[in-house]
DNA sequence: TTGCATCTACGAAACAATTCGTATATACTT
DNA sequence: AAGTATATACGAATTGTTTCGTAGATGCAA
C-alpha cells in the first residue's frame, strides 16, 4: 500500500456503512445514510461510482443491482486520519492528542483499564 | 463560546503560525508558510482578510502593515478537531482513538509516564 | 406487450475552498 | 519629485466536493 487515497467526508460516510454492514447495493447504503441525513438516491450512486474509479470500493456487476465492497481497511483510514490530525493540529505529537482526547471525554473505568493494559504492553515490548 | 467557526486547512496553517509566534503581519505569516508550501503573497493576504471577517483573527490597522492576532484558542480548536474525528471515524469512542494513536505512534518513556499520570488523575477525580 | 418501478450512466449545476491578477494607496530612496 | 518596493482591497478564475436532473436499460406485473 503506497499512498492511500484520502476519502472525502461523504465518501467516508459510505465506507462506514460498508464496513459495518458488509458488501451491499447503492440502495441499501443510501437508505442507511438517510437515517441521519437526506439527499437524493443518485447522489449516493454518483459517489459510489466515483469511489469505484478511485479504488476506494470495488463492485460486482453480475446482477443489475451492483454490489459494492469496501476496498480499504477501516483501521488504515483511521490511522491515516489520526496521522493527519497529529501532524496538522498537534505538531506531530501523538501524545498531545491522547492527552487532549483523554482529558476532555468521559472515559469509563473499563476503558481506562484497557488503555493501561496497552501501555503495559508497549512498555514490555520496548524492553 | 457557543459554536466556534471551524477553520479550513489553509486557515489552520495560518492560525498555527500566529499561535507559535504571536501577533504578526501578513508578510511574516506568509514567509513562515512558504518554508513548507508555496503560494502567492496575496493568497495569504486574502485568507487573513477572510479570517478577520469570520472572527478567527483580529487585526490592528494602526500601521500600514496590519498586525493580526489569533482570536481562537489553540486548545479549543484541537478539542473541536478531536471531537470531529472521534465522531466521524471512531463511532464516538474517544478511547478507540486513543488506542489507535498510542498503538501506532512511537511514544517515549516520558510520554507514557505523562499519560499514566493523567489516568491516575482521572481515576482520582472520579472517586 | 404495455406500463411502472428501479437500476446505471453521465453531464452539469451549486457550493465551498484556494489561488491569483490587478488596481490603488502609502512609504522610502535618490 | 520621480521611481521603486510593499501594503491592502477585491473581483474573478480555478479546483474540489456535493447534489441532482435526465436519459436509457432492464425486470416485473397486469
Amino acid at each position: 500500500m503506497t499512498d492511500q487515497y484520502k476519502p472525502t467526508d461523504a465518501e467516508l460516510e459510505i465506507l462506514k456503512v460498508l464496513w459495518e454492514y458488509g458488501s451491499n447495493s447503492v440502495r441499501f447504503v443510501h437508505e442507511k445514510l438517510n437515517d441521519t441525513k437526506s439527499s437524493g438516491y443518485t447522489t449516493t450512486l454518483k459517489f459510489m461510482q466515483i469511489m469505484t474509479e478511485k479504488g476506494l470500493v470495488i463492485r460486482n456487476t453480475d446482477q443489475r443491482s451492483h454490489i459494492y465492497t469496501a476496498n480499504v481497511k477501516e483501521s488504515d483510514i483511521q490511522l491515516q486520519m489520526v496521522d493527519k490530525l497529529v501532524n496538522t493540529a498537534f505538531k506531530g505529537s501523538a501524545m498531545k492528542l491522547v492527552m487532549q482526547a483523554l482529558g476532555n471525554h468521559k472515559t469509563s473505568e473499563a476503558e481506562l483499564k484497557e488503555i493501561k493494559d496497552l501501555i503495559k504492553k508497549i512498555e514490555k515490548d520496548a524492553e
